[in-house]
DNA sequence: CCCTGATTCGC
DNA sequence: GCGAATCAGG
């Protein structure tokens, strides 16, 4: 695949929407991440807003001493000193919490095409084109496009309602 | 391990 | 110009 005038555009339009590259790759098709990536620096659309986040890594020459894998393993001394304490307690708020029982998944998250990667379900919720259309976003089982709910749905019955019944009942 | 973007450089 | 490999980080 090429950077065709209207792949470009729809780069930049995914890209402008806050999508990942993985993401726009995977819209775009044909491409891989670092490709969309590579594309991006060189339109000068890197940054995208975000701020200075996960800047200011060291850049070092890498075409003199390849070092596939700098597994030297340096063991320097006084390794016992580098008590490194980073310890980062984090309390979860807990703002909304959803369960997601096994099958029972009547609520779908709100996502549109964000963090949708091979592992979330991409069932499709609501019409194409309409603005509240989104996937599922849950989970996916391996091999799978689709949440275990909604691979059942997809390959089964035309009724999720039928499903849920039956995960109830048990 | 999953993911993110950034950079380099051979092609 | 392109993007894989790599790097640095969450």
């Amino acid at each position: 695949m090429s950077w065709t005038d209207e792949r470009v555009d729809l780069l930049k339009k995914l890209w402008q929407e806050g999508l990942s590259a993985s993401q726009i790759a995977g819209e775009l098709g044909g491409v891989t991440r670092n490709a969309v990536i590579g594309k991006i620096h060189r339109l000068g659309l890197s940054g995208r807003g975000q701020p200075t986040s996960t800047i200011k890594r060291a850049r070092r020459p890498r075409n003199s001493a390849p070092v596939r894998q700098q597994r030297q393993t340096v063991t320097v001394g006084a390794t016992a000193l580098q008590a490194e304490v980073e310890v980062e307690m984090e309390v979860e708020q807990e703002t909304e919490l959803q369960p997601v029982h096994a099958l029972v998944m009547p609520i779908s998250r709100r996502l549109t095409i964000e963090k949708l990667t091979e592992r979330t379900c991409k069932w499709p919720i609501g019409d194409p084109g309409d603005e509240d259309f989104h996937f599922c976003g849950c989970d996916s089982l391996e091999s799978s496009p689709y949440c275990e709910y909604h691979a059942g749905v997809a390959y089964q019955t035309s009724d999720p309602r039928r499903r849920m019944k039956r995960a109830a009942n048990g």
